[in-house]
DNA sequence: GGGAAAGGCTTG
DNA sequence: GTACGAGCCTTTCCCA
């Protein structure tokens, strides 16, 4: 098929709507595109009955199609004077940072070149490299965290990175791409990329707006309510533990969630045996990396970089893990069984996910193999509960309301001011009830006249 | 000048 | 050589 950009050209500046399209152009693209379709339909339903995927496509996956249709149409509203101010402010700030890393480096260079930076931290500055890249030695942030001990310069430059970032792919980014008649922002969502289940964002990406740093909490600010309402945001607390511990039957897992607990405190008293009042905020922080990591299919390697330790003491953690958590062992090895016998890996809804890498001679694809088969039934299932929660609040919870944002385990409404306590209500006993598992989903709400105060 | 690769960084 | 899933930015390199 031909590419929609062969017609509508790409990148900014240069591309057009559809809409500007000679009407015998996009007839043409039309029509080959509802000619696929329905020739493939043909081909694909007999596979879909054959994979017991009928009823996920059918009653999930086609009327959520519908509804992101009206997600897209619906769009986010961006405040772009804010977003003005925010760049003129980045605009003098980099200036004034780069002048120090001229200074800092003994002469001029683009501090957006890795290649340039390289030379000079490595080569003229003397600096010992901690890590290399497929062509040279690294800069990222994770380097000039550890070289900024040594010299002033990386350190002004993870500063400028960090602004420049947010600069370029949102303050610059975003106010040209609001639309002129709406005022707002319509994304596309992508149903058919992400191997999870999980949708995607792009054009722009609404799924990876700031939110760490000040700066960021600024950007998310943009994103507004209309006059006379506020937004909603309504996330899932702790899903992909929830449903790890369904899928598990774990019980030390059920009954953390059952009686409330706060999962990362739990896992720090299991793993390093301490009593409730024991648990300091080092051990929580460390707990709640292994969560992480049993969430991703950990292996000792892995945790040891991300908590700045010993591979043998990564180890030793991830063994307490398992002895206290028997039923996340017995699931993770029962998984890995049934992938390596060359079935696929499943979600809650019986999304499929196929491995065949697991049976590779070559054991860093194999173990990647098996990372992605531990963690797709955990990150399916999540997927899947969102989208059932979107479908179930398809129509206006309150007369005013509507969804406009989809984050993964986050929806995001616009509500006229009126209604926010009662779709507040709503929205929450939707989302909670849209699937019964082992234990209770819990769902958050805020509300706020932008998106980092309703978050 | 365009496209792809590389390096890097944002998010859940 | 190392954690799962994404998208987008600038620079660099290569080719027509």
């Amino acid at each position: 098929m031909r590419p929609l950009e062969d017609l509508t050209g790409r990148g900014r500046g240069k591309k057009i709507g559809f809409d500007q399209l000679a009407c015998e152009e996009a007839r043409g693209f039309c029509a080959e595109n509802a000619d696929f379709a329905l020739r493939l339909a043909e081909r694909l339903r007999p596979k879909l009955a054959d994979a017991s995927l009928e009823r996920l496509f059918d009653d999930v996956e086609v009327p959520l199609a519908r509804m992101l249709v009206d997600l897209e149409l619906a769009g986010a509203a961006v405040d772009t004077s804010v977003l003005g101010a925010l760049g003129r402010d980045a605009e003098s700030e980099i200036t004034r940072l780069e002048r120090e890393a001229h200074r800092a480096a003994g002469h001029e260079f683009n501090v957006n070149s890795p290649r340039q930076l390289e030379t000079i931290l490595f080569d003229e500055l003397g600096l010992k490299p901690l890590k290399r890249t497929k062509t040279s030695r690294s800069t990222d942030a994770e380097t000039l965290e550890a070289l900024s001990e040594a010299h002033e310069l990386p350190g002004v430059v993870l500063e400028i990175r960090q602004i420049s970032k947010l600069k370029g792919t949102y303050i610059d980014a975003l106010p040209a791409l609001v639309n002129p008649k709406s005022g707002r922002v319509h994304t596309s969502w992508d149903q058919t990329v992400a191997a999870t289940g999980r949708l995607s964002s792009t054009d722009p990406n609404l799924q990876n707006i700031p939110i760490r740093t000040a700066l960021g909490r600024k950007i998310r600010a943009a994103f507004v309510a209309p006059p006379g309402s506020v937004l909603v945001s309504a996330d899932y607390s702790q899903i992909e533990l929830r449903v790890l511990a369904h899928l598990s039957q774990d019980p030390v897992l059920l009954d953390a969630f059952r009686t409330g607990q706060d999962i990362h405190q739990r896992t720090a008293m299991e793993i390093f045996e301490l009593k409730t009042e024991a648990v300091e905020r080092e051990h929580r922080t460390r707990a709640k990396a292994v969560n992480f990591g049993i969430i991703y299919g950990q292996g000792e390697s892995g945790l040891a970089k991300v908590l700045g330790i010993a591979r043998a003491e990564a180890a030793s953690f991830i063994a307490a893990y398992f002895q206290r958590y028997q039923g996340v062992r017995r699931f993770m090895n029962e998984t890995l069984e049934h992938a390596r016998a060359g079935e696929s890996v499943r979600s809650l809804l019986g999304r499929r996910r196929l491995v065949p890498a697991i049976r590779s001679g070559n054991r860093a694809e194999r173990l990647a193999a098996e990372r992605i088969a531990m963690n797709m039934p955990i990150q399916g299932s999540a997927a899947d509960i969102l989208k059932l929660a979107m479908l179930a609040l398809r129509e206006p919870v309150t007369p005013g309301a509507r969804m406009i944002l989809s984050v993964h385990d986050e929806l995001v409404f616009e509500v006229p001011e009126g209604e926010v306590a009662e779709a507040k209500e709503r929205i929450k006993t939707a989302m909670e009830r849209v699937m019964e598992l082992a234990v209770p989903l819990v769902v958050d709400a805020g509300s706020g006249r932008d998106w980092n105060a309703a978050h």
